[in-house]
RNA sequence: GUCCCCAUCGUCUAGUUCGGCCAAGGACACCGCCCUUUCACGGCGGCGACGGGGGUUCAAAUCCCCCUGGGGACGCCA
């Protein structure tokens, strides 16, 4: 039996946030660092929102960042019977009872007390009512929460306890009237059956720990321990929300960075200190993450979210990366641009002139563009640089290129020193060239770019972008 | 409204556990300079923070209280 057991327990009526991957990242890790074991479960008791694209979405999305799991994914939507078991016992024990209120019984009164500015709560009506006078009318399931008394969670992350007065908790519904359960009663009976020892989540659970820890008490299962991770604020402050429109376009949504060229060891290098730190180290490989996260490395503030320094680590891993790996991601990115490029020493060399300039492998795909095919040429460059004086520079340059044999880097300088000097010397070539061949002022080293063009094609570009000239 | 959490540069953070090593360190961004055939990379330097007020103490970013500010939760959602 190890002796850490964590879960991600993510529901499918969403995109998985930025934040929710996080949670799962820090479980993990926290798993792996303990030698323990990592459970993927999927929440699927609201049936209304539920989906199986949804599910795909998160075994996806997991997978991409290379989070690997011990058991499951379990559904609990396979489940029905345990909970509806354990929650029959609870009503036996007299621990819950049924509720006759209606929806819109409910709706009145929650409306009353906000009205009146009370905590919105149930009322209790049906608490003493005896079971035999409900019977047969149709109900829900409540848990009957101690009126006195306090629970107290102690958090690994926050590191403290915090005192919750019962008298605040709710009589929540564990058994809804339709016979499906509620999270916070399947999240205590699955917690406790798959025998999980640290419960990892968002802040924004840490108000139903205590019922939860109720729950646990009812049923006669040992508490788990707790940790809530601070959420990761939007770049406006607030809860990071899910935008409309499609998951890959919005940035709080993890389909949104292999879509747009992001490399899964930068999103999880990021991920990673946003909320936890290990003195100043800033990157950290997946495995580095494995021996040294801590539970008490994290910070307790909530973070916000920063694309800029995503992007500035996206670079260095894109740096750090094998060109032939990288060739291969790139692919897809040209053929968006419909660029039919092949995997190949070609590719690899286009990639290796681009590493130390791009910070996502969708920029790098725009960089490479010119290696594909000719591109317009900008207006301003071409106003600035291919002027008339330098177009018979240009076309001298290209007839004795064509000439070159072999086109190597030290062929191609003498060629143009020899070139300027006969036009006078002291001549601005590199830029002009630069604009001819590759559409725009900013590229790789010429000589690298010119060899891997090749020497046919940059004499073609040389010729026609002289040719434009005097057109 | 009630309950709960949080509080170091614009942002992510180190330092807080055992108060003194902190005239507060690193990273991103920004601004200079260097390198340089362009753009980048890289190197060097600069800007920049302990929210406020009370305590405790010889000494507080570190401990306590209050205020302020930010966030979360109050569902037959998870």
């Amino acid at each position: 039996m190890p002796n850490v057991v964590t879960r991600f327990a993510p529901s499918p009526t969403g995109r998985l946030t930025i934040g929710g991957v996080r949670t799962a990242l820090f479980s993990w890790l926290y798993a792996r660092r303990h030698e323990g074991k990592f459970i993927l479960r999927i929440e699927d008791t609201d049936q209304e929102r539920s989906t199986p694209e949804n599910v795909q979405v998160i075994l996806d999305s997991l997978s991409w960042l290379g989070i690997d799991w011990d058991e499951g994914p379990y559904f609990q939507a396979r489940r029905m019977e345990l909970y509806r078991k354990e929650a029959e016992r609870l009503v036996a024990e007299g621990k819950a009872y049924r509720c006759v209120c209606t929806k819109e019984e409910l709706d009145a009164r929650r409306k009353e007390m906000e009205a009146r500015k009370e905590k919105p709560r149930y009322d209790g009506r049906c608490r003493s009512v005896p079971e035999a006078a409900k019977a047969g009318l149709p109900s829900v399931i409540r848990f009957r929460t101690p009126p006195d008394g306090e629970t107290e969670v102690r958090d690994l992350v926050l590191k403290k306890t915090i005192v919750f007065r019962n008298s605040e908790l709710d009589d929540l519904i564990l058994i809804r009237s339709d016979g499906w359960p509620t999270y916070n009663f399947v999240v205590a009976v699955d917690d406790s059956s798959m025998r999980v020892t640290h419960v990892l989540r968002g802040d924004d659970h840490l108000n139903n720990t205590p019922k939860q820890i109720l729950i646990y008490d009812a049923l006669g299962y040992p508490v788990p321990h707790f940790g809530h991770f601070p959420l990761i604020h939007g770049t406006e402050g607030g809860k990071m929300s899910k935008r409309e429109g499609k998951d890959f376009d919005d940035p709080s949504s993890l389909g949104y960075y292999p879509r747009h060229g992001f490399l899964p060891e930068a999103v999880v290098n990021y991920l990673a200190r946003l909320g936890w730190g290990h003195g100043d180290q800033e990157i950290f490989t997946v495995e580095e993450l494995k021996s040294l996260f801590s539970l008490e490395g994290t910070n307790n503030s909530a973070s916000r979210f920063d694309m800029t320094k995503l992007l500035h680590l996206d670079a260095h891993w894109i740096k750090a990366a094998d060109p032939a790996r990288l060739a291969r991601l790139l692919l897809p990115f040209l053929k968006d641009r419909g660029i039919e490029a092949s995997e190949g020493e070609r590719l690899v060399k286009v990639v290796r002139t681009l590493q130390e300039r791009s910070r996502t492998l969708e920029e790098m795909a725009d960089a490479a563009e010119f290696y594909f095919r000719e591109k317009p040429t900008d207006p301003k460059a071409s106003a600035k640089f291919l002027t008339p004086e330098i177009a018979p520079v240009l076309r001298d340059i290209a007839e004795a290129f064509s000439s070159l044999d072999p086109f190597t880097p030290s062929g191609m300088e003498e060629t143009l020193h020899a070139v300027v000097e006969r036009h006078g010397g002291n001549l601005k070539v590199h830029q002009p060239i630069r604009v001819a061949l590759t559409g725009g002022t900013a590229s790789p080293g010429l000589f690298e770019v010119m060899e891997i063009l090749g020497r046919d094609e940059v004499v073609r570009r040389l010729g026609g972008a002289a040719g434009r000239i005097g057109a």
